[in-house]
DNA sequence: AAAAAAG
């Protein structure tokens, strides 16, 4: 994700966001008044519209009339002349301040920076030389009909003057690769399959163009057809999923920032919360639903959220939205509710892996798209340095103590998170880092949502400087200044390996990846073996000859990437005409690049120079 | 086989 922090332009400049400035707020325009006070909650398309137009707006999901924080604070609000000041309706010349909500600042600093209590502070640690040039080496790949052209600048993008100053209070300079190809893309209202790092700016290459389009969007009147949904319905125009609750959060308090004082309203929805409050949030109005697939299904067999006004869907992770374990929730969301059709609504997918099984599932989704691959795998993980040990079972304790000591004698304050398999092994393992006086917490699926909180904050924070975590940390999540990711238990797919080590080595800093290898990880020798030869890294000879035998079940190059050392990140699988179906459960296809000639073969051609070269490329392919 | 996601 695209974090302020993260972003390569925002590195540039890493000063705090300053508080954005105090608009005085105009009063707030008058709308429809000839309606039931209640219909405060107007959509941004017809905001700053005379009145006539709002009033034709249906109140079905209007919230009580406290509710126009967006409005009051956005900067068109300010013409608002054109607004008959009528009485009543939702607060013509209502002192400003008093009983209206202020649309809470998303810049405030709610995320200090770690507070290392030793030597070395953060900040010298932090990269801040970002070689903006490389951007031009980037190999993209596009492919599609009627491919819009990329922009190099903000400027060149008519997304308006509001969302402009929110990027400027992001501190974004440039659009990042990922964004000067996909927001024209998306501003063409074309579907898109996009494969992007984060930390390149993949939220805002979707949330851009969503909340332009929801700012200057056509009137989409409400469907009011069915009867079904009640007056308390919220139709949001824009869905974000997420795989995970804290994602789902992250990308909310980004799309915050980038929707500021435009009047268009972000909501998050996921488990593991009060529901309640949530629905008060919905009440109020929402034009960007951000969620998780589970409530997100309880609110639609509630009638609280109808889809039928989508017109964005945007998928994070999608390759892992649509595996196994997710894909029927999905669905259902997305082709068994009242969402509008692939064609219709306008759909954008991002993921840094996307197997060509995945690929093809998604393209049920998916109408006329276009595939965007930016970047390419073996240099985005050059920034981070991999090694690979073998540690028996039943060594790993002590040999992660080893490590954790190692850091602590280097005088290094480091944030350190520490993955393994199973919920009860990061307790387990939690408990006795605690019990051998080392600072850790956890994060697992088995932890309710208030500790899974606590326990990331107490981890950015630097207060509890070791995290350990199941796969429900492995994607997406920012999280600055992590140091070192140790892979206590390897995962079972490369992909999932290639996104836990991804929390590292952002923003142009350097990071570190251990892996403890042993008997059980030999099925993922192979494909390990050439993840690191192509990220130029140093493979150790053991793992090489485990890597050359026949894996169990795997035989030949089941398990390995293909493209001739070409690991560019994906290629759209509607080239590719050799037929790869055959027999792929996760972790045995071969994902990137059904031929001999990837899209960018030979890998050197981009390697040490553009992109890597250690000037600062965020190196996750998330 | 495990993890995630509703309560």
């Amino acid at each position: 994700m695209a974090s302020s922090r993260t972003s390569w332009a925002d590195v540039a400049d890493a000063e705090p966001a300053p508080p954005p400035p105090v608009t005085a707020p105009a009063p707030a325009p008058a709308a429809a008044s000839n309606g039931p006070a209640r219909s405060s909650y107007v959509p941004p398309h017809l905001r700053n519209r005379p009145a006539s137009a709002a009033s034709s707006t249906p109140a079905a999901s209007a919230p009580p009339p406290r509710s126009t924080a967006g409005l009051l604070s956005r900067p068109g609000a300010a013409s608002a002349g054109t607004f008959a000041p009528s009485g009543g309706g939702f607060g013509g010349g209502r002192p400003r301040g008093g009983r209206w909500d202020r649309e809470p600042d998303p810049f405030a600093d709610s995320d200090p920076a770690p507070t290392p209590s030793t030597d070395t502070p953060f900040e010298e640690q932090q990269n801040t030389g970002i070689n903006f040039d490389a951007y031009e080496d980037i190999p993209v790949e596009t492919s599609g009909r009627d491919v819009p052209p990329p922009v190099s600048t903000f400027a060149e993008i008519d997304l308006g003057e509001a969302l402009n100053d929110n990027i400027r209070r992001c501190k974004y300079v440039r659009p990042t690769p990922v964004q000067r190809h996909a927001i024209p893309i998306s501003l063409a209202g074309r579907d898109l399959m996009a494969c992007a790092q984060t930390g390149s700016g993949k939220t805002a290459a979707f949330c851009f163009p969503i909340i332009s389009g929801i700012m200057k969007g056509p009137p989409a009147g409400r469907p009011q057809r069915g009867g079904g949904m009640g007056m308390r319905t919220a139709y949001p125009s824009a869905l974000i999923l997420s795989p995970t609750r804290e994602l789902s959060m992250q990308i909310h308090e980004e799309a915050r920032k980038f929707s500021y004082q435009t009047g268009v309203r972000v909501v998050v929805a996921y488990g593991g919360a009060p529901i309640t409050q949530q629905l008060r949030e919905l009440e109020r109005g929402v034009d960007i639903l951000v969620a998780t697939p589970g409530r997100l299904v309880d609110l639609l067999e509630r009638a609280r959220v109808s889809l039928q006004s989508i017109r964005y869907l945007a998928l994070d992770e999608a390759d892992r939205m649509l595996d196994m374990g997710f894909e029927p929730q999905v669905r259902r969301i997305v082709e068994q509710m009242d969402m509008p059709l692939p064609g219709v609504r306008q759909t954008m997918l991002f993921s840094a892996t996307f197997p060509k099984e995945i690929q093809k599932m998604a393209s049920d989704f998916l109408d006329n798209y276009i595939f965007l691959a930016v970047g390419r795998v073996g240099s985005s993980t050059e920034l981070i340095a991999q090694r690979v040990e073998f540690v028996q079972e039943a060594d790993k304790r002590s040999h992660l103590m080893d490590l954790l000591h190692a850091q602590r004698d280097a005088g290094k304050q480091t944030l350190t998170l520490v993955f393994v398999e199973t919920k009860r092994g990061a307790d387990s393992l939690e408990n006795w880092l605690c019990m051998n006086g080392f600072p850790a917490t956890s994060i697992h699926g088995d932890r309710n949502q208030q500790e899974r909180e606590y326990a990331l904050r107490s981890f950015k924070s630097g207060q509890t400087p070791i995290l350990v975590a199941t796969d429900v940390a492995a994607r997406g999540l920012d999280i600055p200044h992590v140091a070192h990711v140790v892979n206590f238990d390897l995962p079972n797919d490369i992909d999932d390996y290639v996104h836990r080590i991804g929390r590292t080595g952002r923003a142009g800093k350097s990071g570190l990846a251990t892996a403890f290898f042993n008997d059980n990880n030999s099925s993922l020798a192979r494909s390990l073996a050439d993840l690191m030869q192509e990220s130029n890294q140093e493979v150790p000879a053991w793992l090489l000859r485990y890597a050359a035998r026949p894996s169990y079940g795997g035989g030949g190059g089941r398990n390995r990437r293909s493209g001739g050392g070409s690991r560019f990140g994906g290629r759209d699988f509607r080239n590719d005409s050799s037929s790869f179906g055959k027999g792929g459960s996760r972790g045995g296809g071969d994902y990137y690049g059904g031929g001999s000639s990837g899209g960018y073969g030979g890998g050197s051609s981009y390697g040490g120079g553009g992109y890597g070269g250690g000037a600062g490329a965020p190196s996750a392919w998330d």
